[in-house]
DNA sequence: GCCCAGGCCTTTC
DNA sequence: GAAAGGCATGGG
């Protein structure tokens, strides 16, 4: 085992986990245990610092998921001298969030799954998920199941995904299995934010804010601006927007915010859908 | 019991 | 190209 050990000012263990980017996390005490792909890490704030408990073999693989290279300071400030107040607020408040660098096949599937559905939903299917079709593994004693891999997913059958809950997105998961087996990562890897997001749109089951969400969380790529119920409601009430296709947000927000919009988009994501309520 | 959720697909105009 | 309707399910 190793100690991870970082200034928790712009990477706090609620925030990151809590604002919505990942679904496989449990409370543990005061802090979590978060699990990815195969893997599994301990996550806890206290005070200044924030400690990441993880394997000897898997610390490169956590340290590249909470993204530890990028300069939060500089994205907050950004966000503060943006000209949106709420952004400015948003940020503030939610100034602890890392993106996280995921994995890229987990998140095609979680997002895939969160069509038309809620989060605390989404986490339990997922769980479930896990459970059925993962392999079991060990962290220091403690038994967890893994993300299932591919050819457990392409194994399974539409009815075991009905059965699980996941209602008409049974048939989108085997044709997801299916493209990825056939090498869609390979196909994408190194394309531009651009293509990835028009190749992925291809898939059934997969439109503009599914394909947004896997290329910021799971391929990296900051330039995407997912926009979902909560985005559209924030762009209405707090921008004072008037366009209703979301495509056209999306482009919207993109336009101004360049490189910055993932970041920006979670800070706002985050503030309308959890910490809004708790400062009124 | 009802409304809604990190939407997307199909049909229709 | 835009608008409308349907969709499985269960959290709150």
């Amino acid at each position: 085992m190793v100690n991870l050990i970082y200034p928790s000012e712009y990477f706090n263990a609620n925030d990151t986990l809590e604002c919505g980017q990942i679904f496989r996390f449990v409370k543990n005490g005061n802090g979590y245990n978060l699990f990815s792909a195969d893997k599994m890490c301990k996550i806890v704030t206290v005070g200044d610092q924030t400690v990441i408990t993880c394997q000897k073999n898997d610390e490169q693989y956590f340290r590249n998921f909470f993204d530890q290279n990028t300069d939060y300071a500089n994205i907050v400030c950004r966000a503060r001298e943006s000209g949106y107040q709420v952004l400015a607020k948003a940020a503030q408040l939610g100034k602890g969030v890392r993106i996280l660098r995921q994995d890229a096949q987990e998140m095609l599937f979680s997002f895939l799954i969160s069509q038309n559905n809620n989060i605390p939903r989404i986490k339990s299917t997922i769980e479930k998920l896990c459970t059925a079709l993962g392999e079991q593994k060990n962290f220091n004693g403690e038994n967890y199941y893994a993300f299932p891999t591919l050819n457990a997913l392409d194994g399974a059958s539409v009815d075991f995904y009905k059965q699980i809950g996941l209602g008409y997105r049974a048939e989108y998961m085997k044709n997801l299995s299916a493209q990825l087996k056939d090498g869609l990562l390979c196909e994408i890897a190194d394309k531009d934010a651009c293509f990835v997001k028009k190749r992925l749109m291809q898939i059934k089951g997969i439109g503009e804010k599914v394909a947004d969400c896997a290329c910021l969380f799971g391929l990296y790529k900051t330039e995407s601006f997912p926009v979902d119920v909560w985005i559209e409601k924030i762009y209405k009430e707090d921008f004072y927007g008037t366009l209703s296709d979301r495509k056209k947000i999306t482009a919207f927000f993109t336009q101004k915010f360049g490189v910055y919009s993932g970041y920006f988009q979670q800070y706002l994501f985050y503030y309308k859908r959890t910490l809004e309520k708790s400062i009124k």
